[in-house]
DNA sequence: CCTACGATTCACCAGTCAGTGAATTAAACC
DNA sequence: GGTTTAATTCACTGACTGGTGAATCGTAGG
């Protein structure tokens, strides 16, 4: 946004679009911690080590303020998941990369789950009112498509496949095992954290999903 | 609780049980939505149409009251799941049924659904303190280990399945789809919610869990 | 060097919130 | 009918909480 020199190694006091993000990822923190009824402005403004009224400078209310991180968090992952170049691969191996992905994914932005959950407790209406959410989100379900067609023409797919309940299936799979591991934990009485419970998890999914997908 | 007479017609105008039970229900219904967080303690009075001191009265404070909630609403759906009597069907039919039963629970339940996502924000340190809890959900494991034992044996299941894994699974594919089912949505720009989609992913469930199950 | 404007701080408020001590009232028991 | 105990109401409080008006300060451009 702006146009100054820009220094490498001499930080400016004053700089506008640092402290937007700094206070994106302290708002995105506690959002994900406390849920949007329980995250605490002053709590932001003291992550971000930043006056709280910076907040309502740059953002508004706290409600512009989730749908912000919301926004962020979103583009965060489709960019990545851009990134797989799923059409450059075998469709069998796409799949399992969709699958892998997700899960790494999910396990290392334990934040992005939380935020969905306060997301839709809210109904979405942060999302509703966003026109750019679905944008960066048909591509995905566009490639999947795709990747889906070249598998059926090549013979190894079954037909069939709508693109939308897969992929919610890839991903219910990974979510609901890490969102939901607190209680499960608590409810099965085992630690379903442990990196060989993980390995274990992923093999599973990938079973299920390419059982599902490939024909027998 | 009381050895009262109980009259069946006359109600009384102070019942300890029926007031407890009234505030369990109104707070259900605040915290599953508004968060935990999100929760106000007047706000569940009003509902139960009660003092709020009253809530104090019976349940301490805030998260103790959370904690009975989340500690009925797990008896409710294990209750419901034990007289599905899957031991007395045939192993497929039996992870049908569980398939099915899962899914028109949480879609009949949205409560449920929140109020977990509220307990696994906090860690499940509601559930931790309660040894209830776990005593209510290791018969559902046992018994889906059964099934899947049975089924073996029969020779229409393949072998080496982990129930837990299995009840993971199944029990994520309905909760993604019905808890994230207002992001998704909005994503996809695709309602989700309409007697047809339901159907849709009813049978697109059955099809990947019974697809892994089964003996190929 | 100065100035204009954007970035940041400060002090503050009105309303909310979980929680409570003490008074009051219904009902069970004798 | 009286007494005791449990259920319920009442009136409050102190700590927060989201949000704001106005002052102050850094810095880019001239």
């Amino acid at each position: 946004m702006s146009s100054a020199p820009t220094p490498l190694l001499e930080e400016r006091l004053r700089d506008a679009d640092r402290s937007q993000n700094t206070i994106l990822m302290a708002a995105r923190d506690e959002f994900s911690e406390h849920g949007l009824g329980g995250a605490r402005m002053d709590r932001i403004a003291e992550r971000a080590g930043l006056n709280k009224r910076l907040i309502y400078y740059y953002f508004e209310d706290k409600e512009k303020l989730f749908q912000a991180v919301l926004e962020q968090v979103y583009r965060d992952i489709r960019e990545q998941e851009r990134e797989l170049n799923l059409l450059h691969l075998k469709p069998e191996t796409a799949v399992r990369r969709l699958v892998e992905f997700t899960w790494n994914y999910y396990l290392e932005h334990p934040e992005f789950l939380t935020l969905l959950n306060s997301a839709n407790l809210h109904r979405a209406r942060h999302l509703q009112q966003s026109e750019r959410a679905r944008q960066l989100n048909s591509p995905l379900v566009a490639t999947l498509g795709e990747v889906l067609e070249r598998g059926r023409v090549e013979g190894t797919f079954r037909g069939g496949i709508d693109p939308v309940q897969l992929y919610v299936s890839i991903a219910g799979l990974s979510y609901f095992y890490l969102s939901n591991n607190h209680t499960l934990s608590a409810i099965f009485g085992r630690d379903l954290m442990t990196p060989k419970a993980h390995s274990e998890r992923l093999s599973h999914m990938c079973d299920v999903i390419l059982g599902y997908v490939l024909r027998s």
